[in-house]
DNA sequence: ATTGCTTTCGAAAGCGGTTTCGGTATAGCA
DNA sequence: TGCTATACCGAAACCGCTTTCGAAAGCAAT
């Protein structure tokens, strides 16, 4: 009942171990016969090699860990799912193993980083939602140990990463909520020490630079990612002596707070107020109204992630991996001219 | 540069690997000082145990797999998410990992669940969404291998499960539509060979029963797990010569969809058609109207699962775990009274 | 000092593979 | 037919750690 082991299968055989192995493995040094017959063998016992001996033996772990952030929301988490899913799906075309691990505390995931590094039960590491001065991509790199990140931190040169072009993609927001009349224009965001927060605010503040809108710290918010935060956020702007006819936010996550928010007031979002998000989850065409948001392909993201750092583990510079794509921008229905009192 | 290992530590401290391994692991025949002594060695040379090698030979994986299922929706990864973060909440605590595993088709998953059992990287399984007659609890059942499922299948006398009373859940759910005035109540269906999809029609049933409605195949709809099912479920059912006034739906992602199907029909749910979810999801906050539902605390069965199936491992009777839980109703907006023209 | 237990370690055999190295047959070639 | 090159396979070391077993040392008791 025990599952065969390769000297089970060398005996049944009347072969080595070794030759048995090489056989199973492809080695150019057995004869196409006997890789034959050792296959059907292998089959017929259902024979599975040991992956733990396996690894043992080769070193490689064949295994990657995604490191899950601290999670800010809940709402959010259907963002991971999504990267997961990709990077699965990549991992599994080569046998490959995920393994996720949470880290509890901000301060735990180096310990978590260090752990996965040291343990050797993986080859490799995904990391997301970098800070922008980010000590897990420090340590990995001085481990010289193989990784990617979904995003990047400020100083990028030299590792491996996927981004949206957060900047581009604010500005982008900005100039379409100018075109549509709006020259108030409030920011909600993360903390800033995100680096994806950071850019964003930094294509904010380009977006209103290019329209000649000036820059007002009264209309920008920084709180966290989840929907409760958004909520308030959108209450605090509403309420100032000249609110913003329009918020950019960074997630789409802290945009449904911000649309329930607005709606809290008796206002309504995509008329009265306008409303961006960013993430194009697809919750984004059940909220009300429908959010208008900065789409990006989580999915496809993981997927390449997995790509990278399989290239990576096998010997790929990181650096020429550093892939940048552009979100788009995905209307539906809560963005809209600017309201002035006379139309009511 | 490379990894201390265990002979490493002992030639520096002048004793043997096994001392070394058995004062690491708290063995009882070592002295206290050479406890201590490995231990501030250890520390110092920053030794960690290889974890292949300990588990090849330990027999032991430290690991165990989530086996995500194939996702017919995609807002309800959601769901998924949650359970993850239980589940690794649960493993964590014993350092041991978390596996997820994706399989494309159906019939792949078999497959998937086999090469988990046999590759000895995993000490067990844990499954969701079964079927009613789910090969793979079959399978895991036959080769004796510990496994706890999130729901069960028709017979699941002999395996540890968590799940929700879904019969009760939408027994209580139809009542509560009743109580309300309803009495021509839908239900916007999964696939029946989800055994979670034909309890809570069972659910369904038994409470139309309860309140001495007849039940109608015409207002039934069996569809896919996504939210364009959803909204397809819902234009179908209004445009039936007599429209049901509620609709139960066995899932959040899928009450997204109907909440659409209606809005699309310029009717306004929660008013003139009463509309009830399943999971709790916190996107139901957002929707337009908020969704009422059923909810289950996902976060909580993951880590309940965990735990079980670290007991089962540990050598539990599995029977001893079957868990069932109720479902509470979670009232937002989407349900109201039953509504009549003259009260237009 | 001898006997009889304990306590504390060392020796060695795995766990299940992989891989290098060397030894035969076999084939190729003259 | 003799010689070398090649194809094919076996022997053995190794990956890093765990665990059983027995030996040595320490201690008390006689």
């Amino acid at each position: 009942m025990k599952r065969p082991t390769l000297r089970d299968l060398a005996g049944e055989l009347d072969l080595t171990e070794s030759t048995v192995s090489r056989a199973l493995n492809g080695y150019s040094d057995i004869s196409a016969k006997t890789i034959a017959r050792v296959q059907t063998a292998a089959l017929e016992l259902g024979y599975k090699p040991n992956q733990n001996a396996r690894r043992l033996a080769t070193g490689v772990a064949e295994a990657v860990a995604f490191v899950i952030p601290q999670h800010h929301g809940s709402i959010g988490e259907a963002f991971i799912a999504q990267l997961l899913q990709g990077l699965d799906e990549s991992l599994a075309r080569r046998g490959w193993d995920l393994l996720v691990s949470h880290s509890l505390a901000a301060e735990q995931e180096a310990k978590t980083i260090q752990r996965l590094v040291t343990s050797g039960r993986v080859g490799g590491v995904v990391l997301s939602r970098p800070f922008r001065h980010d000590a897990r991509i420090d340590l990995l790199q001085e481990a010289g140990f193989p990784f990617v990140v979904h995003g990047r931190s400020a100083v990028c040169d030299d590792y491996a990463w996927y981004d949206i072009d957060n900047e581009l993609a604010f500005e982008s927001a900005v100039k379409h909520l100018v075109d549509l009349g709006h020259h108030r224009i409030g920011f909600v965001g993360a903390p800033l020490y995100f680096n994806f927060a950071y850019q964003r605010l930094e294509g904010y503040k380009r977006g209103l630079h290019n329209a000649g809108l000036e820059f007002d710290d009264a209309i920008v918010h920084i709180t966290e990612l989840t929907d409760d935060a958004g909520e308030r956020a959108a209450s605090d702007l509403l309420s100032l002596s000249v609110p913003p006819s329009a918020m950019l936010c960074v997630s789409d996550t802290l945009a449904c707070g911000v649309l329930a928010g607005i709606r809290a007031r008796g206002l309504v979002a995509g008329k009265h107020v306008s409303v961006i998000g960013y993430d194009g989850l697809k919750i984004g065409r059940h909220t009300n109204p429908p959010l208008t948001t900065m789409s990006q392909p989580l999915a496809q993201s993981g997927r390449e992630l997995g790509d990278m750092l399989l290239a990576i583990i096998d010997g790929d510079d990181p650096t020429e991996h550093q892939i940048l794509k552009r979100a788009e921008l995905l209307i539906r229905n809560s963005d809209g001219p600017l309201w002035t009192q006379h139309h009511h």
